[in-house]
DNA sequence: GGCGGCAATATTGTCAACAATTTTGACAGC
DNA sequence: GCTGTCAAAATTGTTGACAATATTGCCGCC
């Protein structure tokens, strides 16, 4: 995410001048739920806080509410985008696509070995962790293939797509993980999305990797109640 | 495209206020290239134009940056984007996931006859229609696909993501339609599609939507040159 | 003609003031 | 306690001025 954040920055060689510093800590907090869905943002508060003027603040709202992290109401203000449950189904099917598409473009750019380390990674040991419900362990073994699958799939446009999307939907899906066994699955899913990738089969990894979001779907639909 | 819009501004109760307006039209204008590619844009001269404040136009600025239609330049001022071939290509694979996904949302969801007059506006009449180079009304229909898979798709998400992309790619789209050729095989690819589709194959449907998105990048980067 | 220097001009970025709108708090009445 | 009214306070939306930065035009020199 940060690097993310950092490689656009760089992209546009500053193109937003101040903005970036201001949108990267306020895509944070909103995605991390520091600032939850509801919290009314103040335009001035943040002026004063990051030390910019408050046409940068107003400028930022409108990146913002474009990747539907917040929303205006004229003459009232911005607040954290609250997900409904139907949002967020839509949300899944987007990310179905695109994360598909970007475990597609991975398994076909990216020259052989790449998903080696990332194999061991999900490999018996982190059976062994996820035994002792240690989700940490999981949780950063799935942000890395998530980070080295946007890296090979080399193509910007997705990346930019997927973070928006992964910034709306982080804290739910850290708390998906939590479900019982639901860990467990997704493990195997990318241990079957991985051996895809190896040995090339690129449609194949598209497949499971489809497979994979369309479970955790399921499994938001199946606890809605618990999750929100 | 215009239905879009307006349904974006539906739906969040006005939220932005006037820069709907001048957002809509500003988007209108650069997808279609009447404002084309490195026309630098001037903020007071737009504020003027639409009868809002400065400020008002520097927000409008920060969405249409979100969108990839323009770029801004510190100090110097926005300017309409280029398109470079590279980010072309990672259009149309961003494009090629997403439309395969419309296209398979709209087959699961829609009810039965709903591509029946669809069907019928790609029969023998169109063939006809292309054989006198008649690519309007081709180009119409395709359109009209376009925004019934959207409606069919239901996904709020997935249709402003799309209609982000058109805006960014629909003039280029448009010179394709052009090539010698692309015309019809598009037209065969349309049937097919539509034809899995009325059978309720959603899966087949994606496949050879994806597979009508690949050809069109095929072309592109065949005719280039002449493209660009 | 090309280059450099400099002033004039244009444009963006910021600021402060104020208009417009909404929210909050205090109070009275039931 | 709840509701309505009204003033005070808070916040957004706009405006105009000006600082900061970049561009353009003019002139002189080689």
């Amino acid at each position: 995410m940060a690097e993310s954040s950092q490689s656009k920055a760089t992209r546009s060689a500053g193109a937003r001048g101040g903005t970036d510093r201001v949108l990267g800590e306020l895509r944070r907090r909103i995605a991390n739920h520091v600032l939850p869905p509801g919290v009314p943002l103040r335009e001035q508060d943040l002026a004063t806080e990051f030390g910019v003027s408050r046409a940068r603040i107003r400028d930022t709202f409108g990146i913002l509410e474009e990747r539907g992290l917040i929303e205006r109401i004229p003459n009232r203000g911005a607040v954290v985008t609250r997900l409904e449950a139907d949002k967020i189904t839509e949300l899944f099917e987007v990310r179905e696509a695109l994360e598909a598409q970007m475990v597609r473009l991975a398994t076909e750019k990216a020259p052989p070995g790449t998903w080696d380390e990332l194999t061991e990674l999900f490999g018996p040991s982190m059976n062994a962790t996820l035994a002792e419900n240690d989700f940490d362990a999981y949780e950063e073994a799935v942000h890395k293939f998530r980070q080295q699958c946007i890296a090979a799939a080399d193509n910007a446009v997705l990346s930019d797509l997927l973070d928006s999307l992964y910034d709306r939907t982080q804290m739910l899906i850290r708390r998906l993980v939590l479900l019982p066994g639901r860990a467990q699955e997704g493990m195997r899913q990318h241990q079957e999305i991985l051996a895809a990738m190896r040995a090339g089969e690129a449609e194949e990894a598209e497949r499971l990797k489809r497979a994979n979001i369309r479970s955790a779907r399921d499994w938001f639909q199946n606890y809605q109640k618990y999750l929100m």
